[in-house]
This record gives C-alpha cells, sequence and structure tokens, in this order.
RNA sequence: CGGGGAGUGGCGCAGCGGUAGCGCACCAGCUUUGGGUGUUGGAGGUCGGGGGUUCAAAUCCCCCCUCCCCGACCA
C-alpha cells in the first residue's frame, strides 16, 4: 500500500480523552477513531489489524472443530423473556422497538439465540455434539465505558457455544477449547494465563478467564513467571503457605516490653515509629463467627484473605468486624489489637506466624503496642491456615520460582454452562432410549477488538507501537528517502522496484513514497509500528544497500539491493 | 446513579463582558532532505444546544446535551 494514497492521518497530540497507553496510540497512528463514548471506527490499518486478530481466531476454532456461524446482532427480546435474563441484563442491554412496537435489544451475547437456533434443528443423541461460534460485534452499554477498547459500547468478540449430551462430552469440549485458546492467545504475543474464575452472571460451574498481564487490567491475579501457575487472588496461595518453624525454648525469648504508642492505630505508623518494617508486626484482625469472637493473624506486611479466613473456618459462616461490632467490645480497641485477648474463642493464624521470633503488637489497650511477643508463651493458636494474602516475590506453590501479582486483561473465558439454558428455552435431545434430556451446553468468549488493545499494551514503547508480525497490519514499512536532490529520482525508482518485487513475492508492505521528510517519515514508522523497517536512500542506494531495522528489538543492518525480496519472505 | 472537572477550526490549547487567537495538521510558494526543517502567504470556527441578563455574551445566570475523572457496577 503506498502512503501517498493511504487513508490515514497520523496525529502528533494524542486526544485529551484517551486514558491508556492503547488507545492514544491507536488514535495517533490512525488505527481507530473514537466516534461516542465507548464506540469507535476502524480505519484501514486498524480494519486490518482486527482482521488479523479474527484470522487467527478462527483458524483455531475451524482447527478445534468448532463451525463459523452469523447470528443477527438486532435480537428479539421475547427470547431473553425466556431465559430470565431480560431482566438481569436490564440497562446494560441497548433496547430497541420496531414500528410494530415489538421489542428487541442489540446483542450483548447470544446463548438465547444460539440455543433457539440448536433447538430448531437438533433433537437426537445422534447429532451431538455440535460445536458453533461466531465472530461478531456485541453491545452493552456500560455504566462507564473507559479505557479505549478495553471497555467499550461496541466490541468484536467471538462467541462460541458447544452442545454435548453428557458432562463427560462437555469436559471434552471444554478442553478442546481451553487449548484453542492458548493457540489464539499464544499466536497473539500475548503474555497471558488462564485462572480458574468465579462463576458469573451467565451462571456456569467450571470456568477459566483468559488473563493478559498489563497494568491497565481490571482484575489482580496471581502468576508464575517460570510455570504455568495463575489464580485468583482469592485462590492464591504460596509455596512456604504451610511450612512453619520450630519453637524456641522459653529461655531464649526476651520478656515482653510495654510500648507506648499514642495516636498509632496501624502497621505502618507503628513500625515507622520504631524504625522496623511492617512485617515485624503481628496484625490481629477481628471477625464474628457465630455470634463468638475471632481473631485472624498474619505478618503486618500482609492482608488477611477473607476468602480464605472463611474457608478456614468454614462450615461456620465468619462475618468480618465492623464499627458497629467493635463499638460493642469496647476491651478490643481496633488498631492496638492483642493477641491474647481474654474473651477470643477461635484464633486462626497464618503458618508465617512463625515462632522463631518475638512480634510486636498491640497490647489491647489504646496508645499501647508490645514487643517480644511470642507464639506459645504469650498466645495460642487454633487454626494454623494460608490466610494471608499472596504477594509479589512469594514462592510459586508449583516450582517455588518468584510469584508476581499483576493487573489483568480478561480476554477470553470459557465456561462449562451446563443445562440451564437448554432447560429454560427447551433445547432436548432424545436418548437411544427415547428419554429426553436437556443439552449440556458450554459456552467460550474471545473479545476480539479488546485483544487488540491488550497487544498493544503489551507491545508498544515510548516511539509507538511494535506489533507481533501476525498482527501487524503490514509486514514491512519501505520508507523512501528521495528528496528533491540530484539523487531522487533514483532513489525513488528504486524505492518503486523493492515495493513492487517485494509485493510480487506476496508480502505485505507499506510504502511511505510520500513527499515528506525524513524525521516525519520516521517518526510514522515506529508510530505505525511494522515489525521491519526498510529504509532506500541515496546514501545507501550508493553502497548498493537498503537499510533494515527490528522495529522493536531496534537492530539494525543492510540488505544487498538485490537480497532484499530475498530477506523479506 | 452520587461527587468532581471540561466542552473554542481535524488534534492539542489560550482567551473569561467590547464583535475570536496560538501550536500541530491542511492548501500554495520558497527552503530543507538520514530522526516530527525553516519561512512567507492562505483556507477553515453560528466558541456543545436552548433560554435569559446587557448597548454589547465564547466570557455572567438558568436549563439541557456530550465528554473526562473518582466511586458504585461489571462478559
Amino acid at each position: 500500500m503506498r502512503m501517498s494514497r493511504l487513508f490515514l492521518r497520523t496525529l502528533r497530540d494524542a486526544p485529551a480523552d484517551a486514558d491508556v497507553e492503547s488507545q492514544r496510540l491507536l488514535v495517533r497512528g490512525g488505527y481507530i477513531r473514537k466516534v461516542a463514548a465507548g464506540i469507535f471506527s476502524w480505519l484501514p490499518l486498524g480494519a486490518r489489524v482486527l482482521r488479523n486478530v479474527e484470522r487467527i481466531v478462527r483458524e483455531e476454532m475451524d482447527a478445534a472443530g468448532a463451525q463459523e456461524l452469523v447470528l443477527p446482532i438486532i435480537q428479539p427480546l421475547e427470547l431473553w423473556q425466556e431465559s430470565g435474563r431480560d431482566d438481569l441484563y436490564g440497562p446494560l442491554m441497548f433496547r430497541l422497538h420496531d414500528r410494530k412496537d415489538t421489542g428487541f435489544c442489540l446483542a450483548p451475547t447470544a446463548e438465547e439465540v444460539v440455543t433457539a437456533a440448536v433447538r430448531g434443528e437438533y433433537s437426537s443423541y445422534r447429532d451431538l455434539p455440535v460445536n458453533l461460534y461466531q465472530i461478531q460485534w456485541k453491545y452493552r452499554d456500560e455504566l462507564r465505558p473507559r479505557f479505549g477498547l478495553l471497555r467499550g459500547r461496541e466490541f468484536l468478540m467471538k462467541d462460541g457455544y458447544s452442545f454435548d449430551t453428557d458432562l463427560d462430552g462437555l469436559r471434552a469440549s471444554y478442553q478442546a477449547m481451553f487449548d484453542a485458546y492458548t493457540r489464539v492467545f499464544t499466536r497473539c504475543g500475548l503474555t497471558f494465563r488462564p485462572v480458574e474464575g468465579e462463576a458469573g452472571e451467565i451462571g456456569g460451574d467450571i470456568n477459566h478467564e483468559f488473563m493478559a498481564v498489563a497494568a491497565v487490567g481490571e482484575d489482580d491475579f496471581v502468576w508464575c513467571r517460570s510455570c504455568d501457575y495463575a489464580a485468583n487472588v482469592e485462590v492464591a496461595t504460596r509455596r512456604d503457605a504451610h511450612a512453619r518453624a520450630a519453637e524456641v525454648a522459653d529461655a531464649a525469648r526476651p520478656a515482653p516490653e510495654s510500648l507506648h504508642t499514642p495516636g498509632m492505630p496501624g502497621i505502618a505508623i507503628v513500625a515507622q515509629h520504631l524504625g522496623t518494617t511492617d512485617d515485624q508486626l503481628l496484625k490481629c484482625f477481628a471477625f464474628d463467627v457465630g455470634g463468638r469472637l475471632g481473631l485472624a493473624r498474619v505478618p503486618g506486611d500482609r492482608e488477611v484473605n477473607e476468602f480464605a479466613l472463611a474457608r478456614a473456618v468454614a462450615p461456620e459462616a465468619m462475618r468480618v468486624f465492623t464499627d458497629d461490632d467493635f463499638a460493642a467490645r469496647p476491651g478490643l480497641p481496633k488498631g492496638y489489637i492483642g493477641p491474647h485477648h481474654p474473651s477470643v474463642e477461635l484464633v486462626v493464624a497464618d503458618p508465617a506466624i512463625d515462632a522463631a521470633h518475638g512480634w510486636v503488637t498491640g497490647a489491647n489497650e489504646v496508645d499501647h503496642h508490645a514487643a517480644n511477643v511470642w507464639f506459645g508463651r504469650d498466645f495460642r493458636v487454633d487454626v494454623w491456615a494460608p490466610i494471608a494474602t499472596v504477594a509479589s516475590g512469594d514462592p510459586c506453590p508449583q516450582c517455588d520460582q518468584v510469584l508476581s501479582v499483576d493487573r489483568g486483561i480478561e480476554v477470553g473465558q470459557v465456561f462449562q454452562i451446563g443445562t440451564k439454558y437448554s432447560e429454560k428455552l427447551g433445547a432436548l435431545y432424545t436418548d437411544e432410549h427415547g428419554a429426553q434430556h436437556p443439552m449440556v451446553m458450554g459456552c467460550y468468549g474471545i473479545g476480539v477488538s479488546r485483544v487488540v488493545a491488550a497487544i498493544v499494551e503489551e507491545h508498544h514503547d515510548e516511539h509507538g507501537i511494535c506489533w507481533p508480525a501476525a498482527i501487524a497490519p503490514y509486514a514491512v514499512h519501505l520508507v523512501a528517502l528521495a528528496g528533491r536532490g540530484e539523487a531522487a529520482g533514483e532513489v525513488r525508482a528504486t524505492a518503486d522496484r523493492i515495493y513492487e518485487a517485494l509485493r510480487a513475492a506476496g508480502v505485505d508492505v507499506l510504502y511511505d513514497d510520500r513527499d515528506a521528510s525524513p524525521g516525519v517519515k520516521f517518526a510514522d514508522a515506529d508510530l505505525l509500528g511494522m515489525p521491519v523497517q526498510l529504509t532506500v536512500g541515496a546514501k545507501g542506494i550508493a553502497r548498493g544497500i537498503v537499510e533494515r531495522k527490528v522495529r522493536a528489538t531496534g537492530e539494525r543492518d543492510e540488505l544487498a539491493l538485490a537480497g532484499v525480496v530475498g530477506a523479506c519472505t
């Protein structure tokens, strides 16, 4: 493509309303333009990127045995009333009415429509399993569209649905999709992990969220940089979570020491006052368990993972103390709670609360703490459980390497839904004995347009985008530095020849044949981010070479004029 | 939906009672040609919309719309 004819205008300044780097770079580079909050036009370069992601998704879905179809964007509300999700989605759906006042919505997802499609065609166990998918625009009237393509009101989504006769079949379909997703996101160049997720609105049992690591992500998760371990922060554990150091003989323990800490209700301020670190303090966290007082203990540099605490005291129900609870127990001063309070009935501690040293902790008296408080001598523990939150740097439970706690962008999700929709919408099959059963469904989504943003979030630098080769709109960015000197004609002719030769060899080339200064061309080439830049100038031609630069690494080398095509194919 | 901020040429911004300006981009010329060249001259705006105050409103007041931030919410 000749840039002189490409529908493209790059911007030196990003629009003021762009709030993440992917949006700034995609808008500056002329890939997308905002039309309304959360709604974007995809200009030619952007459309090519979107098609590339689509192509990868399509290839992997087809390879996994799924069949592509196209379902309507406009869906009758009647179907949503059948499934009971009309009210559930509520104002999240764009709603519209036709001239006869029949209610419709713009598809936020397609479980209803696809289930209705299958029930209309298939009714026998012989028909199953079947796995259907589409790549189609979806609409959600988000309360707050933001982060550009990452949370839009219109977004391109691959949604797929499997229909099986039983749970074993579902598990096989699910695994096939899980594996296909792993290949898709790998080919897209994303650093990602599948994370076991909580069941959301779709109402499934087992599900995984594919999280792409990114600072602008909206969900926290824990992952290992060395192996495939990944988990929600609520369920994550660490290698030493169950280990516990041996106790130390009484004689070796200094006596407790009282500390006056006026107006210091909190770990950080006490640690600062004593000139020590947070992890030398013992955090005591009060909770209610069946009307009794419970205390949870973690090192001062950790939070109590409430989900883990709830699991530790199960089957009894627990509830975090509120200000009212503290008001009802004046002997339990918030911010100064100690570990040996007389009315405590259940003590849960993280194994990191070891017996190898004394702790600084509250003295159960306002404005007082105590030092040299030892497990065994000064406080007891009823239940040991890994209730401290996992932090970056903790050892991985699988491989003992370093865990990271990061934000992630949910780029895909796989659900084992079961029979929720098939029951409500009557998608039944007859088994070999003539009995009817609801089909067992799985549901699989990939945010195609969101993936584009996630790729830019991961692959950019201060100059612009660095597209992975599989995603780039063009493989090669050919820059002609013709100028107006006496060599201009020769440079132009040489660049033209290279452009045509590359095209003839099947290489996608973006050819900067504009009458612009070198600085403008180089800046645009870096901003637009094609994987390889070729520069043709008078200096190089005199030596019989063109210069090659790898955008992502900045590596440069020279190619003989005759060898350019060979080096790019 | 609650709290805060902002709408002025395609983009970024200034002006805040006296009839609209700067940078980038755009057009024409000269200049420059290996990292957003310099210069001259142009074109382009009913200052988000409506109502009001005033001799006079981008500027002050009221209503509405849109956008952004924080929160709530969330495949």
